[in-house]
DNA sequence: AATTATTGTCGTATGTTTGCGTCATTAAAC
DNA sequence: GTTTAATGACGCAAACATACGACAATAATT
């Protein structure tokens, strides 16, 4: 049932990162890493409002990216952001969303005759 | 049971984009528009390897982000992106990532010693 | 008026994600 | 050696995502 392989290399891993970032959890943990610049799981479930079961999956999801790595310390393990996975992931997406934001050609309805002109919406034609 | 309110406004905002865009027919769709600027939803599905079915709905979950709208045109649906909505969600995005890229600081661990120094992989205690 | 074309909605089946409690493993502390 | 601490693996239940066929609604064509 799952379509996903049949798209383009670029899309699928666009696309694979984006999965791994749509929680907010993983983007707090991220953050939470980025600030620490390393700490262990227990501390991320001190700080977070969730299980450590829960946190630890999140962690795994983030790792099988690579976009974290862990060390293991003792029983403790070190977790740590992959400066040069997250680079890469960036680009990728840099590369994605550039041609779109940069074109500055606008399609003709209502709704971005309006935001070229930077007026008030007033259709009512639109969808959604 | 879903914990998603409970974090800051701005990883949530970010974490529905990334949730959006986390699907490669989506990122088709975004980048199909972007070269033909605008187009009914059955050029789309005549492009895809997708039903018309599925291609709605995927239209539907970009449409109700604001990533694109379409205008009604007798029967048919012309769909356009919204650049103003990307423009934001991505500058959300580089708001988020800007500092974690950004920062020069390393951690302790063996990869990140190897990145810092670009040789290769030795060890044998990495997690994944 | 009947037909054709374009699209969204509904229902449905299957697969994936989320969140957590319980358990097993392993290292450290006593 | 026994206990304590930190963690991942397993299993489960609820929710959500994916993909599509069948149907309904509506505008255009004949």
């Amino acid at each position: 049932m799952n379509k996903s392989e049949i798209f383009e290399d670029d899309l699928q891993d666009l696309a694979r990162f984006a999965k791994v970032i749509s929680h907010p959890a993983r983007l707090a943990i991220l953050k939470f890493l980025a600030e620490t610049k390393t700490c262990i799981s227990g501390d991320i479930s001190d700080y977070l409002p969730l299980s450590r079961t829960t946190v630890s999956q999140h962690l795994k999801e983030l790792r099988s990216l690579g976009l974290i790595h862990g060390e293991i310390d003792g029983l403790k393990i070190n977790y740590c952001l992959c400066q040069t996975s997250i680079k890469n992931f960036v680009q990728l997406f840099d590369l994605f969303f550039e041609p779109i934001v940069s074109n500055s050609m606008y399609c003709n309805t209502v709704e971005c005759i309006i935001e070229k002109n930077d007026t008030e919406i007033v259709s009512s034609e639109k969808i959604d």
